[in-house]
DNA sequence: TCCTAATTGAAAGATTTTTTCAGTTCCGGG
DNA sequence: CCCGGAACTGAAAAAATCTTTCAATTAGGA
């Protein structure tokens, strides 16, 4: 069984002059199965299931590379605040299920007129927003808690 | 929604039972004089202005009781991840001054609409979120860039 | 004022992150 | 298909950050 990294991604980084290395790959491959926000140590024992001796340094140094991309974002919800999900391109924000951690990616959100709110209230000009929400997704709200 | 004015946290701090110790008079000082986001290092420094012996140890300890409390609140800036932040009781999100740090508070933010459109397309049930709000101050907007 | 438990700073310990460096790998050009 | 060289890698060491421990001190009620 073998998965493949998303075309996107591997384009993306390719477009950018990086090299689709291995180790690359394992954290790619790791973060995609994941499907939700992981820590440094757990993204590094995962991404050891597709490349046995990859280092803990290079999941650091992947993760600075793909966050400097806009692949991958910091997750500071709860208690993990180390924790990195992949995310789209462009503007999307993540709902996180608090109980068994799984993210579902939203975009196209709509702040507008709330944000215009808060430009009145306090002279501010917004050049942006950082949302994160949190929640029961469907299947531990029907395990109960 | 309302911009809320500082509150004397010694005070509250008192409510809640604990000692109202010259160390935390000073780190309590530190961040209401700060009026934005300090590292703990920051802190530290800022709060030796008014104890002049204060350990770093307790300035991590004091954060960790008014945390608790709900007063002081962990900012995660992008770059600065681990910041505090005075907030008030309650539901507030922070304005952030992306040039001076400077924060503003505001509270009664409603995102309801918003937030029934994410349940409705996820099937979440939504129990909390957390929004920080990026932009320039008035100052800084004057300054220029 | 006196007493007690909470609180403190320093030091030691643990953990996390960054730097360094010699060896390896990716990948475009022959 | 195979070179060559820059990008990349893991290991080790170093630095930074955070936590634990403990004896001494302090706040605040009696």
């Amino acid at each position: 069984m073998a998965i493949l990294p998303s075309q996107s991604l591997a384009a993306r980084l390719h477009q950018h002059g990086f090299k689709l290395t291995r180790a690359r790959r394992a954290v790619i491959l790791a973060l995609e199965e994941a499907a939700r926000p992981l820590s440094i140590a757990d993204l590094h024992t995962a991404a050891q299931a597709h490349a046995a001796d990859i280092g803990l340094v290079t999941v650091y140094r992947t993760l600075e590379v793909l966050a400097g991309l806009g692949l991958v974002r910091p997750v500071h919800l709860l208690d993990n605040c180390h924790a990195y999900a992949l995310c789209s391109p462009g503007h999307t924000h993540h709902v996180i299920c608090q109980r068994c951690n799984r993210v579902v990616e939203i975009e196209g959100c709509d702040l507008s007129a709330y944000l215009e709110e808060i430009t009145a209230i306090t002279g501010y000009h917004i050049t942006g927003h950082w949302l994160e929400i949190a929640g029961l997704c469907p299947e531990c709200q029907r395990a109960g808690d």
